[in-house]
DNA sequence: CTGAAAGCGCTTACAG
DNA sequence: CTGAAAGCGCTTACAG
């Protein structure tokens, strides 16, 4: 069963291609009774226009693209469902590229996206992403470019974040709050931004405490991907390293449930020897035992939110009109939880 | 800043449209002083095919469909990565689309995906879907689809699934095993088929172990979707209904996962006076206290295969090969922890 | 109100 | 070895 084209409706009705097409966009120079002949027979013969021709001439294909770290991981995959959800409400379709955490893959996969004429790309960088030319790419084809979660600042396109400093502060105030003298950090991959931006929020509400900050309480992910076993092997460190932390703050969930059950197997309590704070509310963190606190990071409404902000950038650039790149601040907040309960 | 085309690779050059496209292509009838003049030109340009040309021309999109139920949930983001892993390595992209467990949303977006003209799809029902006519669309249009977990099994496609009776009553026997006498079930929805399969395992584990088989035993999730909230509120009827069980086999993971807490706010003990075995082994499982004895079901692995299969009957159509439907059964495993230590 | 014609950017059968 | 021409299926400016 072949699929059906304009050219079969025109020629079973005699009148032109032309017509049909028009006919069918609901053109105001065709007649009424034309109209309906030509929607019946398209729906009797079930029509579906080619999108391949359509994309031809209109330049437009009504997809885009994503680029994603990890798709298998809480906060992302609800950042996905977001994004999906707002897309089908402008009829545009979404693909999903997942980069590993690999600045190669990613370079490859924008180029892919670009000869594959995707209307815009949301992005979350790699943790190995350190040069920025193939996103300027994308800007210099004035493809409209929407970064979230890891961003680079110097890339000159929309954003859409969470004041990570902030909410670092927060975390490690809390700690503070709660009684902790020496708080540690495990603070994920040294380049990307939000993991530079929690750790600076970390030394900060230190020193605003006039507790001294000390490096050798910092533990970093050299494996660049942050994960359950990262957790284990940096709690593991930390109990040889030091005796008297009395709290960690912890760049991510996952990490922060991998350290709690290094803790557990050791016999170290949490929160009695060692209160923690985690970063992002995965669903897990509220199930395990002790459940744990941490800073809820909207990952839904963050996907809704950058899909939104390409669509209105296609839109503005289908009227000729600049795009504007903005950056959008979502509100996050501190979850307690019994792992930081004294 | 335009993308660059044949046309003015062609005017640059001084030569045709018809042989700069062969000599990108490596047609054996170009000179080779034109095909590296080409080249290097095409390269310095940054040419890239306009994949919308190229599409209506080979009417092949190198594009896939995917419809997934919920995308926020262990096993389908493992399903997603081992689909979109294989279709890289094919140079193919993957659409994803979420149908929220409605068959409404799912008719459309098999619509959307034959409109768009992907090259074939892969789909998970939703648990709503009990009519097959838009899945018998997409074969009536020669398109290859293949179906995964949950499958229809009169529709005549290409199927990726696990022994759902089998491993339910390895599931079952192991709670008898460990000397459970009354073996509740969490069943899930009533339409997929792997709901009726786990539901059929359990039974037959049952009688085969001269149990009787109560229905008043099995719990059906009303509300379409597999929760956390499911279990609770399964586990707390349970409770109300029935003093005398001692183990439960329940659908999926997160569903146990409500359950036991549900159980720990009441007091009742996981494994001491329930034990429990779940179904998908989520990672979560492994994490939390107790830790859930469960159902491996390789998901990574179950997208690998659907998306190979999928390419293969791709390639078939091409080559105007029969693309003979296949059912592929995948072997799955107990994994026992401490839900069911006795 | 209708339609002939051009064109989007490519591929490929065919002629030379 | 090279290129003119047709055509994929649509859209739209233009003529009548």
């Amino acid at each position: 069963m072949k699929p059906v084209t304009l050219k079969e409706i025109a020629e079973q009705l005699n009148i032109s291609v032309t017509t049909v097409s028009k006919a069918l966009k609901d053109y105001p120079d065709v007649s009424k009774k034309t109209k309906g002949l030509v929607k019946e027979l398209a729906k009797t013969l079930n029509y579906k226009p080619n999108t391949f021709a359509v994309n031809l001439r209109t330049k437009e294909s009504k997809t885009v693209g994503l680029i994603i770290p990890v798709i298998v991981h809480h906060f992302f995959s609800n950042v996905i469902k977001g994004i999906i959800s707002q897309a089908e409400k402008k009829g545009y379709l979404v693909i999903i590229l997942q980069s590993n955490e690999s600045y190669e893959l990613e370079k490859k996969q924008i180029d892919l996206l670009l000869s594959q004429r995707v209307d815009g790309i949301i992005i979350s960088l790699a943790n190995g992403t350190a040069d920025f030319s193939h996103l300027n790419q994308i800007i210099d084809q004035e493809k409209p470019l929407v970064m979230f979660d890891k961003i680079a600042k110097i890339v000159q396109c929309s954003k859409v974040i969470i004041d990570d400093r902030k909410a670092a502060y927060i975390a490690t105030q809390h700690l503070i709050d709660i009684g902790c003298k020496r708080v540690a950090h495990f603070r994920g991959a040294l380049l990307p931004q939000n993991s530079i931006d929690r750790f600076l929020g970390y030394k900060k509400a230190l020193l605003d405490n006039n507790l001294p900050y000390d490096p050798s309480l910092v533990y970093i992910c050299e494996c660049g991907d942050m994960s359950f076993e990262e957790g284990k092997k940096n709690a593991k460190q930390l109990l040889k390293d030091h005796d008297d932390v009395d709290g960690i703050f912890i760049n991510t969930d996952l990490v922060a449930i991998g350290a709690m059950t290094e803790f557990n197997n050791q016999g170290v309590k949490v929160p009695e020897d060692i209160s923690i704070v985690g970063f992002s509310n995965w669903f897990m963190s509220s199930v395990i035992s002790p459940t744990l606190t941490t800073i809820d990071q909207p990952g839904f409404k963050m996907g809704k939110t950058a899909f939104k902000q390409l669509y209105k950038e296609i839109q503005a650039i289908k009227n000729n009109k600049p795009k504007r790149p903005k950056t959008i601040t979502l509100e996050t907040k501190l979850i307690e939880r019994e792992s930081t309960e004294k």
